[in-house]
DNA sequence: AACTTAAATAGGAATTGTTCTTGATAAGGG
DNA sequence: CCCTTATCAAGAACAATTCCTATTTAAGTT
């Protein structure tokens, strides 16, 4: 596993996995531009079968290498949540997650600006940060409209 | 899976579990005790070898069952990080974790008084957070402590 | 205390998501 | 074009967890 690089300074994710001494072939190619196109966190079999689209006959195996690969040159970020499937992102900002409990989606966060997550726990200062990951769980506002539509309605009913 | 309810305000874990309308039994008696004495985040498999010594022939199924029941009856909670094995975790308070890159240790990080962690991500208004997940990643001050000593050794070497 | 009924357990099989292995294929530099 | 190495497809292996089922246990009820 390489150390992931500043990946969004360079010019093309070419360049970036160039300099980390490998290639980008196709099966790479097409696995980042799904996650370019579809920016809602995939997991490796949604990409799988989106890539099958233009690759037809890569394999799952080779999609789970591409996406390591793609990690590992810092040009996308592997997302966890819970027990789940991994999903991926190619937000390479800094940010937090948001998972629909009753639909599904994974939506970006932004930190705020001058923020930083110490902020808000109590780290003490001997130990060293490198990473943090940061998930909210509840319910977003599509799924908020359609349960009020839906109490709407059964309320009517019942007069 | 039941709704946990707020379990630090009954008297004993007891109540809590007869309040879900469960038993505490033998194996789950045992499991519980096991995480409030080792704080240490065990996962499923570390619980099952050490409550081997009270319940000889509890099985592992077993102890993820009553892991479940605990959690669902809200008396320790699950903590996930990254694809590694569940932990879990019988401090009921609102906290973060910190996942040691070197010795693998687990600590909890408190929340700081009259903190939120939408102070530190932009949560839009109109989704309702239910729940939220956070874990550091980095070197703990054991860990940071032993390379130093390693780096100083290696520089009177070198003289 | 015996009877009844439902909950809980042990043990093993099955499932899920991911990683590993291997032989074949494809690139890129000389 | 050839050589070397990276990459690939396919399927086996793996780790963690969940599911299944026959048996045991506990709580209530006579
Ligand atoms: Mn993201
Ligand atoms: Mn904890
Ligand atoms: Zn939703
Ligand atoms: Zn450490």
């Amino acid at each position: 596993m390489a150390m992931a690089t500043l990946a969004q300074h360079q010019h093309s994710p070419d360049d970036t996995i160039h300099g980390h001494g490998l290639r980008m072939t196709g099966q790479r190619r097409a696995v980042y531009d799904v996650l370019m196109g579809e920016r809602n966190h995939p997991t490796a079999v949604e990409v799988f079968t989106k890539v099958r689209g233009q690759v037809p006959n890569i394999s799952l195996a080779t999609v789970y290498n591409c996406l390591e690969t793609l990690t590992d040159c810092g040009l996308v970020k592997i997302v966890t949540h819970e027990r789940g499937p991994s999903r991926y992102c190619p937000n390479l900002e800094d940010h937090a997650h948001f998972f629909c409990d009753s639909c599904g989606e994974v939506s970006d966060l932004p930190l705020r600006a001058r923020k930083r997550p110490q902020d808000v726990w109590e780290v003490p200062e001997n130990i060293t940060i490198s990473h943090h990951q940061v998930a909210f769980r509840g319910e977003c506002p599509k799924c908020a409209k359609k349960k009020n539509l839906k109490s709407e309605a059964r309320n009517l009913k019942s007069k």
